[in-house]
DNA sequence: GGCGATCAGATCGCGGGCGAGCTAAACGTG
DNA sequence: CACGTTTAGCTCGCCCGCGATCTGATCGCC
């Protein structure tokens, strides 16, 4: 029965955090010349999916609550890449639409992935292994919130 | 020759953000009853496997910058868990040493590693897979970044 | 010894994340 | 219809992360 360890570098979490944060510094600069912060970008990909859609949607697919998005949409909305207009059937809900400007941006972020992809250094059997382990860790724990 | 992907769940970016907010948000509640944040927790993990240390070195092993250490460890030091102490022989250099009480909450962290390692809901290969990915990746996207 | 370059660290500003507390709209049940 | 409950969203405050800028201390080199 050894003690369980505490060493910084054996932590996976601590391996989760400085991947996420290593990754998405590296998305810092390119996003900077689309004028995006990495979050509102991760917005604008699901926009860009599901056409227009309402706040609760965006916080479920991005699993953000409205403390984060409420300020993020109204940045994205000043900047012109987005639309905020009640729904007339609901009032209580915001109905989020991408612009013509925002719908352009699409165009010039498409070269990203690629780019991202080639930076990361991993085989394509890798990357797919990587990003189905971190759902399956992702739903687990969120299971173990409850 | 497909267009690439920019569908919000292709994304192992998103994967990454989406797993590390989810597993600091585990680590929230069991912090809390330790009065740590996240961050600080891995401060302290730093610390207690180091013993003694510059800030320096600190902001290497956790690839953080001052501006996020400093406040941090200001912090810490207000709870009475860290010492901040200029070098005699290098007065540019602050030595952040453990206190009794920081000692002492090691204790009870050390039962974070396996509650988390259960909840991440991940064989044992598994769990040691995603971290070396995870290392892969981190140093290779840290190469493409210069 | 003097002086520019480098280095450790602090501070500030901004944009996340997130919990807590608030409003207003819609619903449900009598 | 009235009234409590749920729901969508907002705001505020606190703590990160990080770029930019500042201050002092040390180093290198003449």
């Amino acid at each position: 029965m050894t003690e369980p360890s505490l060493r910084l570098d054996d932590q996976v979490c601590f391996a989760l955090y400085a991947a996420s944060r290593a990754v998405t510094g590296f998305y810092r600069p390119v996003l900077d010349k689309l004028g995006l912060t990495y979050p509102q970008y991760l917005v604008l990909l699901a926009l860009w999916e599901n056409g227009a859609c309402p706040v609760k949607d965006l916080g479920a697919a991005l699993q953000l609550d409205y403390g984060t998005l409420s300020p993020l949409l109204k940045r994205l909305e000043k900047a012109g890449l987005v639309r905020r207009e009640r729904r007339r059937d609901d009032e209580r809900s915001v109905l989020v639409t991408v612009t013509e400007e925002g719908a352009a941006l699409r165009e010039r972020a498409l070269e990203l992935p690629p780019a991202i992809g080639a930076a990361m250094g991993l085989e394509d059997a890798e990357f797919d292994q990587l990003r189905s382990l971190l759902r399956k860790l992702t739903t687990s724990v969120a299971e173990h919130s409850g």
